[in-house]
DNA sequence: CGGCTCTGTAACCTGATCGTTACCAAAGAG
DNA sequence: CTCTTTGGTAACGATCAGGTTACAGAGCCG
């Protein structure tokens, strides 16, 4: 299995020679100069792995995967730099890095780390995970993390939340959500769902500044 | 059969001497420059030794690994040191270090030194043994340490423990534990496992101070 | 046989959880 | 703007799940 390796590095010489070593190795590869294009392709494409500049002109590339992971999309980052000064190291750890590199640097370098975040994201990446933007549910440990912290749900609060992710994008009605959260055997009335939202809704967004779960005025409710 | 050596290191040229000169051995090698993401990766890869600076920005290697050891993990350390007075040494080897190495040293002797360690763990570590946090589970003798203390279990009790540990960081329901502990032959009462968890509990944690069982409401316990 | 441990079950208690209700706020319709 | 509809919110109380303890049968050993 070959993995997808996209480059974002705007000097076009560099940008050569980290695809040219990277195919070497049997990588697939995408360069591109710019992020315009980058979100996108995340999105369609199996990526494995991105390399990211820091120094693009315009965005910072921090501040750009910082963006990424607040829309849940979790692909590794190694880092390029020409600086090194530790405090904006430390800063693109923080963001969601998973490795960095100064430039210049040796192509042997570039391979073994690439390698080496391969090797430690591959297997804790999907199996038995769910995600919508910065939540992310393990289903097997029934935790869920939101924006890294760690938030208590109790059984009904995260089976719900559980049917919302699985179906994002689509307006479940209260009749839909009884029957698959609560179970069909009982009969519940409809404000018992709504009682329940607004439960989960303190629970992972207690400032109510993330707007999750969208509210449908007479039909139900959606994660979009 | 190659053993895969993870280094840690602030300073950029020595890590990348050392990945080098293990690489050339034949080792894998994983370089990182900060602790920061050292605990998932032991608990996630089969890492057979730890090259753990001493003098690292913000943690102090030795306590680093005695958190490690806290938790259960024993992978093999070699400490590297700019210090080399008594008393550190000392110290770190009564932390759970293996062996250690003064900066600055010949690459030689770095790759004697791992490849010592190595040997001499080798056969020690896995082969019928399990762990979680401090319990030691000899599956051979069924014995029990925790801590270092041995602890007494029944049957029942150390298969219980044996599965939950097999297990850990997924919730097993009742009716998954009644078929593999007890059987799927007779026919148990839900309650039967609570007791025997909760004997379980008082067992291996007197004075419920360490919560190794977690209990999920609504869906069973894991060790978590 | 008598005492021992182990373990399944029952009884009771506690606290968390969740359904319901009542009331208030927001959104639409006219 | 007013009225109506719908959803949000807070409080209450019932229910239930799990912890704890006690007890009794089973198996084991001397």
């Amino acid at each position: 299995m070959e993995a997808l390796v996209v480059i974002v590095e705007d000097e076009e010489d560099i940008l050569e020679l980290i695809e040219y070593n990277l195919s070497k190795e049997g990588f697939d590869t995408i360069g591109l100069l710019s992020t315009r294009n980058v979100e996108k392709l995340l999105e369609e494409e199996r990526v494995d792995l991105l390399i990211m500049d820091r120094n693009l002109p315009g965005t910072e590339g921090s501040e750009f995967v910082a963006s990424l992971r607040e829309k849940g999309i979790q692909t590794p980052v190694i880092y390029l730099s020409a600086k090194n000064k530790d405090s904006e190291i430390e800063e693109g750890f923080l963001r969601g890095g998973d490795d960095y590199m100064t430039k210049p640097f040796k192509p042997k370098e570039l391979i073994l780390r690439v390698k080496a975040v391969l090797k430690r994201t591959k297997k804790s990446s999907k199996e038995g995970k769910l995600a919508y933007r910065d939540i992310l549910l393990n289903l097997a440990s029934r935790q869920v993390q939101i924006g890294g912290e760690h938030v208590e749900l109790t059984k009904l609060e995260f089976d719900l939340l559980h049917t919302l992710i699985s179906n994002q994008n689509i307006i479940l009605d209260r009749d839909f959500l009884l029957e698959h959260v609560w179970g069909s055997d009982e009969i519940y009335q409809d404000r018992t769902v709504n009682v329940a939202i607004n439960r989960l809704k303190e629970k992972i967004d207690p400032d109510k500044s993330k707007e999750y779960i969208k509210t449908v005025r007479g039909v139900g409710y959606t994660l979009a």
